[in-house]
Formats: structure tokens, sequence, C-alpha cells
DNA sequence: AGAAAACAAGAGCATCGCTCTCGTTTGTTG
DNA sequence: CAACAAACGAGAGCGATGCTCTTGTTTTCT
């Protein structure tokens, strides 16, 4: 797996890596529309040409940032997680991580639109960002699943008819032991709900309509920890 | 208001329309990113340069198809909210919009993505997209408004702390009589799960995930419909 | 040492948004 | 009705993009 030591080998990973760095901040500067693969060329004093050697595309390049995207939230998400003490405190971990994943997403709203926002390039999603992507997902379901088996029941849950049960079965069944198909539900509407609330208010859809998006966001979460039964 | 009937001023008329159709037309096709001014003027056999008489840039181009799709958007859910004949009925009128959305978005998901996705102009929407984007949000508020009117509560609420209250107020007020701050939060929470759960739907992150989108779409749209203390 | 692979650079292609100029058509006004 | 002004369409052109192809050089492997 790890590179030959070959004076080429090295080059080769260092300038991928600046190639990357410099497209990181470009995302940063001037969003995923207007990233040119001529102009990392250029501040890398190279022809554009021979940055093809590096990423086949700019598409391909795009999902490199994706990746590494993914990567990060997911992990400064699992990191908040772990920083809660009292691991039985389901509720706190579940606010740790919704708010590390809110403060990630205005840190970066280029990065996060790029993530969670219309995909720019042709359509389905690389198979490479898939594996990335269900990190802070798996993060959330686990700490609902520890609740779960500590004897938490979500409140307020509708039944879950057979059908519904059958189509949620890959979540469900993600972790083991696996989790309740009610405690399912709740989960997968509480992660719609959390990128829901993050994507309408980075993409300006809660403009004049809430004035402070930060004691908006906690009340929300909290009232979502409230309907998974969080203590 | 109305446009002098010089054969001019109609000829203008038709042209507007006959671009902004050609530019929806590409748009369901080929998504937002790939619109180009070039190949509508190309079909309708004009010079490139011409268009821009109708249109000052691209951007401009886009936004009116944003204010198209508000608008033909909230037009549908209205539609479909009035169609429930028992206006008693909140849950059925809840689900019925919910439903319409949904409908559309898979409908036209590259109109959807140019609303609710990523901003793909500079950064701002511009004003004229904020009026009509209003319009499904505030039936979404109307419909919960009546049922609170009929003596309806949300259910498992949490209190709303007076920061929040006010945090939120543009929207409680935006209907009259206002509506109480505890509906009001539960509402914001449904606005984002509902474009939430679209979002990550239509862009591919429940991939594998979700088996039945339908089936699902409607458990959640009901869950919601009883976390709003709807019939 | 020689063959093979990787590399960097440059020219070039097709496309894009947009601007400017130049005739032509239409509408308005004296 | 004639003259002026405004709107229009077409074309050429600018700067920029992603990407390909060729050509010559450097590094690696056999």
């Amino acid at each position: 797996m790890s590179a030959p030591r070959t004076a080429r080998a090295i080059a080769r990973a260092e300038l991928t890596r600046a190639i990357l760095d410099l497209a990181g901040h470009q995302l940063a500067e001037v969003g995923p529309a207007a990233l040119s693969v001529r102009r990392i060329a250029r501040e890398l004093d190279m022809a554009s040409s021979a940055v093809y050697r590096y990423f086949p595309s700019r598409d391909a390049l795009l999902t490199a940032l994706i990746v590494e995207g993914y990567d990060d939230l997911g992990g400064r998400a699992e990191a908040a997680d772990s920083a809660v003490d009292d691991r039985a405190d389901h509720a706190a971990r579940w606010r740790a991580v919704a708010h590390t994943v809110h403060d990630w997403a205005r840190e970066q709203p280029h990065r996060y639109a790029l993530l969670y926002g219309s995909p720019v390039p042709g359509y389905a999603a690389p198979q490479d960002t898939v594996t990335p992507a269900t990190r802070i997902t798996g993060l959330l379901l686990a700490i609902v699943r520890d609740a779960e088996q500590a004897g938490v029941h979500p409140a307020g849950v509708l039944p879950v008819p057979p059908v519904e049960a059958a189509a949620v079965q890959p979540v469900a069944t993600m972790l083991s032991p696996a989790v309740s198909d009610e405690m399912t539900v709740r989960a997968l509407t509480a992660w719609a709900t959390l990128f829901g609330h993050i994507s309408l208010e980075l993409f300006g859809h809660m403009h004049r309509g809430v004035l402070d998006y930060d004691v908006h966001f906690a009340q929300v979460v909290d009232q979502v920890a409230a309907d998974l039964g969080l203590a």
C-alpha cells in the first residue's frame, strides 16, 4: 500500500498534495463552480496540462475534495463525541455532534455546499464518496443505538408498519446490535432535520425569517434530542 | 403595468418567453451548471449577443428560472392544500402539501436543486427570489396556524425560552393571528425535516441506506404530523 | 546500458460569457 | 408626414475555461 521511496514517487505525492491544498483554498475562496485547473497550474508555476498527470479531470479533483471533506467532518464529529466524558449522556453526545456539524458548515460553507448541496458534476456521486460519507451518519446512528441499549425509547413515535421496516432495513441493521425500527425512523428524521436546517440556513432560506441562527439551531437540536427520547 | 400593444412589445414578450422556455428545457436536461446562453441562441436561430437584449446575463436568466420555479411549486402546493375538502383535517392538508413538494422535486430534480441546493450564482440570492420563496413556507405556516386556532397543541414540545422566542419572532408573527412560540419552533423544524429529507434523497445521500424512498417519506411525513399535534 | 515508463511544456481545439460596433427596423414627436 | 431616437439583430472579437495531442526530457526498471 505504501509508495516506494523513489524520488519520483515522493515528488508525485508532494505535488498531488500541493494541488489538492491549492484546490481547497480556491474552493474556500470562490466556491466549487469557479474552481479552475488552469489557475491551480498558474499558482504552481506549471503548465495546465501537467496537472492532468495527477488528476484526470476537474471533476476528479472535486471528488477528491469531497472525500477530504467527508473525512474532515467525520473526524471532527467523532472527536466531539469522544470528548463527552459521560458516555451515557446520549443527549450531550448528540448535541456535541450536531453543533460540530453546524460549526463546521459555517466555517466552510463552500465545502459544505459541495458535500450536501446540489451535486455539481454530472449527476451520480462517484462511488469513492459514499464510504466516507457514511462516517457521520454512522456516528449519529451509533449514539442512538447506545441510547437504545441503555433502555431509551423515542418519544411520541408512530408505529412502524412492516413495509417501512423493510424500507429502512439497511440502516437499522447497519450496526450490531440492530436498532429498533421506531428508533431508526426517528434517527433518520433527526438526520434530515439536522442537515435540512443547516442547508436552509446556509443557502439563505432563513433570511429575515429567523434572527439568531445559533439560538434557533440549539433549540431545534434540543427538540430533536427530546423526540429521540435522549435524557 | 400591462405592456403597450405595439408589435415590438408583443414580439419582445414572446421572445422572452421562448428564451425562458428553452432555458427551462435545458435546465431539466443538463442542469443549471451546463445551461448555456449560446446554445439557447443557437436553438432560436439568433446571434448569442441578441439574447442579451432580453436577459442582461446568464445569472439573470437563472434568477428568472428560480422565480418561475418558486411560483410553480407554490402554486401546486396551494392547489393541493385547497383540494383537501375537510379544511379542519390539518393532518391531511400537511400531508397533501408535503407530498406535493416531494413529487414536484422528483419530477424536476434540477429545478429543485436550483431552488434548494447550493446557490450557483455568486452567493446571495437576488432580492427577486425571496418573495416568491415565502409562498410554500407561508402555506405550511398557515396550515399550522389553522390547526392551532382549532385548539391543536404540538406534541412533546420543549418550552421555548425568551431568547428563542425573539429569534423566531418574524416567523411567528408572519401570520395573524400569530402562532405560538412552541408551534413556531415545531413548524420550523418540520420545514427543515421536509426539505432536508428531500435534499438528502435527491442528492444521493440515502443511496443503499433506504430502499423505498416513497414509503419512508410517507412515514416521516406522518411522524412530523404527529409531532405537530395534527389529528 | 538500453528500454520503458513517467513527466513537463506548449500549441491547439471547442466552448463559454460577455462587449462593442454597425447597419436596420420600429416607435415617437414636432 | 418627416425626422429623430430608441430598440433590435448580427457579427467580430476578447479573455477565459477544460481537455487533448505531440514533442522532448528525465527518471526508473530490467
